[in-house]
DNA sequence: CCAAGGATGTTGAATTTTCACCGATCAAAG
DNA sequence: CTTTGATCGGTGAAAATTCAACATCCTTGG
């Protein structure tokens, strides 16, 4: 049950939709959606993308709320493991260069810190 | 000229090789692609990434080498850009964390002092 | 000069996506 | 009880895509 075929772009969209909301309604997902088509198109999405095993279904009362069926975590990684690749020849230097520079301006003098810190104690802990 | 509508499977699959090789020729982005459909298929592909604007060709000698029309430096920042919105809510603290951990185990010494580097150096030049 | 191989572009058809219409269900309001 | 509004799923057809077969244009070697 390999997730085979790449997504299309309404499914992607759709993907990426929860992720950022790490679970949403039919409604919500459409509310997000740039270009948004009929409420029963963005269904039918999502009823293609159950089907496909990438989403799974749960009520919360009466609205059925989507979330992906692969840990948030490994999404994460799974998606900046796929930049990191493409974009950058698999250079984490590259990666966390074009990251902090992303927020237009300098970032946080404590956001500073905080990334610093968890840098050496990942090399720490890594051995 | 926005890129408005989204890319599609192949597209996408196509762009993402022609990103990874900094440019390429159909030869190279067919024998990169792990379903590989006729050669044809590929070109038809490439046409339309030209007719919508991603692509530029420029011959190199006999050969045409497709690549992308916006500059690598753009392209790299959108697409971190996308992630850190869809899969970290804009954290980029979160972000690093999930690099640095990605290729197993511990990244090299001189390699985390050269980003610790970058980041102190980064940190200043941007006031 | 002529043939062969490589590279490109084009066409048309099969498959896949995308989407609106429709009916069913359910809850709350009238 | 009936109506209204909102959610949900199914169906089928239009639109986009994917792709292989075909035709053309170099370029190179015999």
């Amino acid at each position: 049950m390999a997730e085979m075929p790449p997504l299309s772009r309404r499914e992607r969209q759709v993907m990426d939709i929860i992720h950022e909301l790490e679970g949403a309604t039919a409604v919500q997902i459409r509310e997000r959606m740039s270009d948004p088509p009929t409420d029963s198109a963005v269904r039918s999405v999502l009823r293609i993308l159950l089907r496909k095993g990438h989403l799974v279904k749960e009520y919360d009362g009466p609205r059925l709320v989507y979330s992906s069926r692969i840990p948030a975590r490994a999404a994460r990684r799974s998606a900046m493991s796929h930049v990191l690749k493409t974009f950058f020849g698999g250079s984490v230097e590259g990666a966390v260069a074009t990251l902090i520079a992303l927020e237009d301006g300098a970032l946080e003098p404590d956001e500073r810190e905080r990334i610093m810190a968890m840098i050496e104690r990942a090399s720490e802990e890594g051995r």
